[in-house]
RNA sequence: GCGGGUGUGGCGGAAUUGGCAGACGCGCAGGAUUUAGGUUCCUGUGUCCUCGGACGUGAGGGUUCAAGUCCCUCCACCCGCACCA
């Protein structure tokens, strides 16, 4: 028999016979009218259309499939919608290395994605496919823009920012890492540039405090992430007058209560005051030099933390408003010119960094805390708690107290106040490339930026033919003349189109709205179908994305929420982020030699072998490594779990109640397992539980109550639907050849009998001082009394005590008695 | 430097509230079937052992009748942030 049965497992030939089944079927279609199913949603991030899919793709989308499955099996009507990022620079240089159109290119590569994933075979509802290059969708990207320009939110202003020399385009914070372009590892550069901006700061306290509502749902890693990139602190702002200047500058610090240890103040290097401040001393040339200095030193550079501290004394003195001294003003690039007031009070003695300057540059020292050795001595900084001294008011008090006291002081004085400062910047959303959505926005010499009409929308891209994509540091579109040329829509007189183009986490920021009805042509999203669907029940992607993509689709979100759009505050309930697949313990890489491609491993193992093995490594979030798997094992089990459903001889309907019970036992105790596992996300271990449930009944045909029990039918039966998870195509065929229609994905997962879940005995472990002894089988519902009683009069409890007294016994029937001897 | 996480057989990994460590699988070994085996099926597989047992979840200590699980100290690896005043 074996022979004919490998000939028939044929996967090649399973997927063909299945593939066009479903796409007539389409069981997954979430948008049929009068469903009546409660709904989910599923949301897998939407893949970059690079190429064709890769095995990354192949461990997210097989995850985020079993939860689902499993839902729809559950009797859910469940949104499970794809469509692809494709706006972005990746297409854009590859498109200028191959001399091709990126629209082309990206479309292609779209079609050749789209095939891959109907033969993966994943729950979408294939209704739903966007694009965000298409005009269809970034009209209201331009849409969203207005609204947000309308209402403050879009802002254009000059500074420095990041400029990544290869990419020849700006970068937003959170595309910088580590002092390299996220995208091609160049180190980063700034320069000074007007740009446009999203106002994120304005809904910082918001995103951090809404996190509340994903405690427990997010893992705890990404949360952490993100209330560290907002980076709240409450401090306070105090006023220094600077001697020959009007105005007082402002500092923020998070420690007033030192305000009585600075002993000199310092302007960021690069930050207008600190020109204003040079100029006319005799510190200037000094200063100048410094500062070009400073803008020379790479991004990378200026990072390293170990870096020696410089700096320029700039002649000039500030006034501490509680004591009046008299302290010098210096210029240094260890003060960031974007955060805070981009001055500071240095407090030598209390902060390590103004420790360090203070010893290069030999300024004094002050303790105004007692907490251990002196910082001057020993070159460590001391920021505990303790006493102050040398404060005036403050002397005496612990910092709480102290900082409570001070702020009162300053209050009254009028030269300081309670002060909130942020590490999050606004969201830099210009980007100087052809292939993303274009700014909305007219410049007119007369009117300045003029908002596209909302009825001119979408401003399309033109063709890139004719135009030069090669980064230049200004927007290929600008070129366009014939698109960039316009009149002006408020005057009428000539104006140009801004040539910018959006960055792409713009699009990605929304989508998830837009797959409600992708097609809506008189707003981005329908707003009754929102109610509905919104907010997604379950989103799975990388953890690349934590902070990113994230926040800002939180950001919108919200921003939504102001605009009466939506009404909730979080677009997402709970978030899975699943691992990489590697392989040898690094990530896959052609330079590394160690790429394993999808297509290969598809065509030798089968689609349902490498989505189980994908799901089967290991828990979701930990990385797979291909070296340590086995897709030839995953289809071994999947041949075996389909050769059960051949075996069967009842007939569908059987009656599975006279069936064996012992076998039927171990049917719904795996398969109400299995569901509590994918409840919480231990794929892996459902896979386990299908696996015992699948040897069990191999047992049953083969050496107990044989193939024709109704029990036996109950189990194969109960193996396709919990394999349709994982393994589609086998799952369908097995239901096949159990006599069903298509499709088992909607069977309805099995209904657990609780009745089958109690057992007639439980193996009760008896242990003598904590060493287990004895096993004896008893009834569930055995009482204490009478398992203490069995238990010791079991002979090699007897034996193991030898004669020694018993001291205390432990019951904890039915499972365990622990004797514990004199 | 700061913050967070993870350490369990040869390997990937299991293990409600502290209650039989190693489920399930890979690999390996042996056997059966086979002309053949990158097939299928069966059996075995933590370590040591004087075959009664002893030891065993990164190391050391502690709490407990009982610790992979709780507490303390340390080690290793991984991730995030990195002059944010």
């Amino acid at each position: 028999m074996a022979d004919e049965d490998i000939e028939t497992y044929d996967v090649e030939a399973i997927q063909s016979r299945w593939l066009p089944i479903w796409d007539d079927l389409a069981p997954f279609r979430s948008g049929v009218p009068g469903d009546e199913r409660p709904t989910k949603y599923v949301l897998d991030m939407f893949p970059y259309p690079s190429g064709d899919l890769h095995m990354g793709h192949a461990e997210a989308y097989a995850l985020g499939d079993v939860i689902a499955r499993y839902w729809v099996q559950q009797g859910f009507n469940v949104l499970h919608p794809i469509g692809w990022d494709a706006f972005g620079l990746p297409a854009e240089n590859a498109a200028i290395r191959n001399g091709e159109d990126p629209r082309a290119w990206t479309y292609a590569n779209i079609e050749q994605q789209k095939a891959s994933m109907r033969r993966y075979a994943c729950s979408f509802d294939w209704d739903r496919v966007l694009n965000t290059c298409d005009p269809e969708y970034y009209h209201w990207n331009q849409w969203l823009f207005l609204q947000m320009f309308q209402r403050g939110l879009a802002y254009r202003k000059a500074s420095n920012v990041n400029w990544c020399p290869n990419c020849q385009t700006v970068l937003a914070n959170e595309q910088v890492v580590a002092g390299e372009c996220e995208r091609c590892d160049t180190p980063v550069t700034k320069k000074k540039l007007t740009q446009w901006y999203f106002k994120i700061t304005d809904y910082a306290d918001r995103l951090l405090d809404d996190m509340t509502q994903l405690e427990d749902a997010w893992p705890e890693k990404v949360l952490l992430m993100q209330r560290n990139w907002i980076g709240r602190s409450t401090g306070a702002e105090v006023q220094f007058v600077i001697e020959g200047r009007d105005d007082p500058v402002t500092v923020y610090t998070t420690r007033p209560d030192t305000l009585y240890g600075a002993t000199f103040f310092v302007v960021a290097a690069d930050s207008d005051l600190a020109a204003e401040l040079a100029a006319g001393t005799p510190a200037e040339a000094e200063f100048t030099e410094y500062l070009e200095q400073v803008k020379r030193t790479s991004e990378m550079d200026r990072l390293n933390s170990e870096r020696d501290k410089t700096g320029v004394f700039l002649q000039r003195y500030a006034i501490n408003p509680v004591n009046g001294e008299r302290i010098p003003v210096w210029a240094s690039d260890y003060v960031l010119a974007d955060y805070g007031t981009g001055a500071i009070m240095a407090v030598p003695a209390h902060d390590q960094r103004d420790l360090d300057f203070a010893r290069a540059f030999d300024l004094p020292v002050r303790v105004v805390v007692e907490a251990g050795e002196d910082p001057a001595v020993t070159g460590v900084a001391t920021a505990d708690d303790g006493p102050h001294v040398n404060s005036g008011p403050l002397d005496g008090l612990d910092k709480a107290a102290a900082i409570e006291r001070i702020l009162e002081v300053l209050a009254e004085r009028g030269t300081g106040t309670v002060a909130v400062n942020y590490r999050l910047r606004d969201w830099l959303i210009s980007r100087q490339r052809f292939w993303g959505t274009p700014i909305p926005i007219v410049h007119c010499d007369i009117c300045g930026e003029v908002p596209v009409p909302m009825e001119q929308l979408p401003v399309t891209l033109p063709s890139a033919e004719g135009l030069d994509l090669k980064p230049k540091g200004t927007s290929p579109l600008g070129a366009a003349t014939e698109w960039a040329n316009v009149v002006c829509p408020k005057c009428g007189g000539p104006a140009t189109r801004d040539a910018d183009t959006m960055d792409t986490f713009v699009d990605s920021s929304w989508y998830y709205l837009r797959y409600l009805d992708p097609h809506l042509d008189t707003a981005p999203f329908d707003v009754d179908q929102a109610k509905r669907w919104m907010p997604v029940d379950q989103y799975v992607g990388g953890v690349t994305h934590a902070i990113l993509h994230l926040l800002y689709s939180r950001f919108f979100t919200k921003v939504l929420y102001d605009l009466g759009m939506v009404d909730f505050t979080e677009p997402f309930t709970r978030l899975l982020n699943q691992g990489m697949v590697v392989m040898n313990g690094s990530a896959m890489s052609k330079s590394r030699g160690n790429l394993v491609r999808l297509s290969d491993e598809l065509a030798e193992h089968g689609v349902d072998a490498i989505r189980l093995t994908m799901v089967f490594a290991g828990p979701p979030e930990d990385d797979v490594d291909w070296a340590d798997v086995s897709p030839a094992g995953a289809k071994k089990f999947l041949a075996r779990a389909w050769r059960l459903a051949g075996d069967v001889t009842s007939e569908p309907g059987a009656d599975s109640a006279v069936g064996d019970v012992g076998l039927r036992k171990v049917t719904h105790k795996a398969v109400h397992e299995a569901g509590l596992a994918v409840e919480s996300y231990r794929f892996n271990v459902a896979v386990a539980k299908t696996m015992e449930l699948v040897n069990a009944s191999r047992k049953a045909i083969d050496s107990g109550c044989g193939p024709a029990d109704p029990a036996v039918r109950e189990a194969a039966e109960a193996v396709a639907i919990m394999l349709s998870l994982v393994a589609p195509y086998t799952a369908e065929d097995m239901w096949a050849r159990l006599g069903h229609e298509p499709c088992v994905a909607l069977a309805g997962w099995p209904q657990v009998d609780p009745e089958l879940l109690v057992e007639d005995s439980v193996t009760c472990v008896i242990q003598v001082a904590g060493k287990v002894r004895e096993r004896l089988e008893v009834s569930p519902g055995i009482a204490e009394d009478e398992l203490r009683e069995l238990a010791l009069t079991a002979p090699a409890v007897i034996k193991a005590l030898d004669g020694a007294g018993v001291r205390t016994v432990i019951v904890r029937a039915p499972k365990l008695v622990n004797i514990v001897p004199a």
